[in-house]
DNA sequence: AGTGTAGGTTCAAATAATGAACCATACACA
DNA sequence: TGTGTATGGTTCATTATTTGAACCTACACT
């Protein structure tokens, strides 16, 4: 692993819930050694990536983060493009809705927004990266990007994350097919025990696959209505969002998305 | 120089104008060599900080930095504390307003809005990292901050942007001292010809200044008049935004800003 | 005074980064 | 069809950086 892996990979232990990391917490989590930690964040903070509380010394993200995000917001809009299409999704089902856009061989959480229904909602971590084999917006990205990119992933180790997560390799291309043919991704707990997911997947400029918009409801509440509901929101937001940052949807797509 | 650095350091880069940037670009731009450029890149590409483009193969900022900032964002709010205060200052003033934070001896620009006056208005590009010795931000923030910082930056060699750039360190001990009696940093065209900007200083719940809101104008709309209320203004912003993430606007602060 | 926990530092040994030279592709042009 | 010139990308011996056990310091608690 390179040195730049290790220092970027320190920042994915930033979440809701721990917001602030001290050195010997990253020893912990990392595994590396203290020096090593210590050296890692002094560089990541010398240029904004982390900096330290004034008073506790622990880490937490730093400015630098906010002045590239802006920068990429303004030059290739997509959480401005997501965000109200997100709004719109929740609103016409109720649920938890999620954008992601792929980085090598994981999914990144860009935006979500948590359902209105009563009661019971999937509640999501922004921080938190998707496995693409375990997840319905995998599927959708699998299925509609590079041939390369499921090779990758049939040749990576699947992780186990449920009892109901696909760790098949078989199991995982008919799924993928399956995915291609009904232009939707859908995952059944695989990633989070109650939860259950269905994607579509989001094109750029060049009709490559980028990424995937999700919904995500407690199994309790699984029918046919609100999956054929959930399905016709899905391809009208994958559009919307497709085409409101330049992007094209392959003709692939119009032909499987007739029927919703 | 650490591998870490030179990494993080190709992504400063991107700018308004350099949206997408090319292996060779790189080379130019950075000067190291082209398979270490591409081999940075690569790594950098997997983590999810730049990204390809599927065709040109030109880098951008990739997915990474919008899943961050909006980690620390919903963890530490500060550009959606400082947008709709700078918007009223931008109102209040008619000039261009933006806000920086501290990242160890350099300004990073996390918010900006231009002004509305008619004509001539002072344009910010938001990927520029800001000089502490050549700005009224960076006076604000060393004149308020620890001695430490102050020293670190008159150790190092103190570049001149323009003929009016402060580079005499006695020059710029005084010009620190003038700011901590007033409680505003002012800089004449000392980083951009033309532009004429004054400051105020924020800071954390540990009372240690962390950032500067400042406002630029054109030198020819320069008066006393205009000055003395960019000024109030600007007390009224700082206090407004230090409190609205948490922070507390030190005692010395009262004492100085009691004038305006 | 003793113990535990935290952040931070040192330096010889282990490891990863480097860059000149290489290949491949695409395009322009005579 | 061949030549020149751009680009992105790769290889591998040399070189420089990263690593981690042990160490230091500060503070809170007993």
């Amino acid at each position: 692993m390179g040195t730049i892996t290790k220092a970027l990979g320190l920042l994915n232990h930033f979440s809701l819930n721990h917001p602030e990391i001290g050195l010997i917490q990253f020893v912990k989590l990392s595994g590396f050694d203290k020096a090593t930690n210590h050296r890692l964040l002094s560089e990541l903070a010398i240029n904004g990536f982390v900096e330290q509380d004034s008073l506790t010394r622990k880490y937490r993200l730093g400015p630098s983060v906010l002045r590239l995000a802006n920068v990429r917001e303004i030059t290739f809009p997509a959480r401005s493009v997501i965000n109200p299409i997100l709004e719109d999704l929740v609103a016409a089902t109720g649920e938890t809705a999620h954008a992601s856009l792929l980085q090598s061989n994981i999914l990144t959480t860009i935006a979500h927004k948590e359902g209105t229904t009563h009661g019971t909602r999937v509640h999501i971590d922004p921080a938190e990266l998707i496995p693409l084999h375990a997840t319905a917006s995998g599927l959708a990205v699998m299925a509609f990007a590079q041939e390369a990119l499921t090779k990758q992933v049939l040749a990576s180790d699947l992780k186990s994350w449920t009892n109901s997560t696909i760790v098949d390799r078989a199991q995982l291309v008919d799924k993928i097919e399956d995915t291609r043919a009904s232009g939707f991704g859908g995952s059944n707990q695989g990633f989070e025990n109650g939860v259950y997911g269905i994607a579509a997947p989001l094109f750029d400029k060049n009709q490559t696959c980028i990424g995937a918009i999700a919904i995500a409801t407690p199994t309790s509440r699984q029918s046919e209505q609100l999956d054929a509901l959930i399905k016709k929101e899905l391809a009208k937001a994958s559009r919307r969002i497709t085409h409101g940052w330049g992007g094209i949807i392959p003709g692939q797509m119009e032909a499987v998305w007739t029927h919703v």
